[in-house]
DNA sequence: GCCAACGTTGGC
DNA sequence: GCCAACGTTGGC
C-alpha cells in the first residue's frame, strides 16, 4: 500500500464534495508526470487531498483508491474543460482513478507547517514551483503527517 | 493581480 | 533537436 497526495482547487472540487458524493472518478489531470503517477496507483492505495489556490492552502483529507486504469471521460466532451482533441479515442491519453472517501481531518495540514516539518526532498509539495497534481509519499512520511493530524 | 516555475507547441 | 512564445499552476 503506496500514499500519495492529490491536488484540488476547493472552488472547484473540495473534499466536502467528495464528502457528499463518496465516490468520484479523479478527472482533468492533463500533465503527463501526474498520469503516469495516476498509473502507478493500486487498489487500497491511500492518497491525501490537498486543497490549493485557497487561503491556507494544505492537506485537508484522507481518500482510497477505489478503481485504476479508468478512461478519464472528460478527455472526449467537447463542451468541457479539460477536453482533449489530440486524443485518440482507440488509445485514450489520459487514465485515472477511481476515488473513495476516508475522512476530513478536524485541522488542516497547512502548507506553512508542512514546510516547517519537512524537507523538499521528503515532501514533494513544499518544493517552490512544484505545480504537480498528483505526487507519491514515502510511506514514513505520510505516517509522520497523520500523526500531525491527531494532534 | 502578480509572477516564478514550469510544461507545451510549433517554426525552423 | 533547438528554442521562443505562449499557457498553466498555484503561492502570495
Amino acid at each position: 500500500m503506496r500514499y500519495w497526495l492529490m491536488k484540488s482547487e476547493p472552488n472547484v472540487y473540495s473534499i466536502e464534495d467528495l464528502a457528499r458524493q463518496p465516490e468520484e472518478i479523479w478527472d482533468g489531470v492533463r500533465n503527463y508526470q501526474a498520469r503516469n503517477f495516476l498509473r502507478e496507483m493500486q487498489i487500497g492505495d491511500r492518497a491525501f487531498f490537498y486543497h490549493s489556490n485557497t487561503k491556507p492552502p494544505g492537506i485537508v483529507g484522507l481518500m482510497t483508491i477505489l478503481e485504476t486504469d479508468i478512461v478519464d471521460p472528460s478527455q472526449f466532451d467537447p463542451s468541457h474543460k479539460y477536453y482533449d482533441p489530440k486524443s485518440p479515442a482507440d488509445n485514450p491519453r489520459w487514465r485515472t482513478v477511481k476515488v473513495g472517501y476516508g475522512e476530513t481531518f478536524a485541522h488542516t495540514l497547512t502548507l506553512d507547517q508542512l514546510k516547517a516539518t519537512f524537507s523538499p526532498e521528503e515532501l514533494l509539495v513544499v518544493k517552490r514551483g512544484n505545480r504537480l497534481s498528483v505526487m507519491p509519499i514515502a510511506t514514513p512520511i505520510a505516517e509522520q503527517i497523520l500523526a500531525m493530524t491527531q494532534s
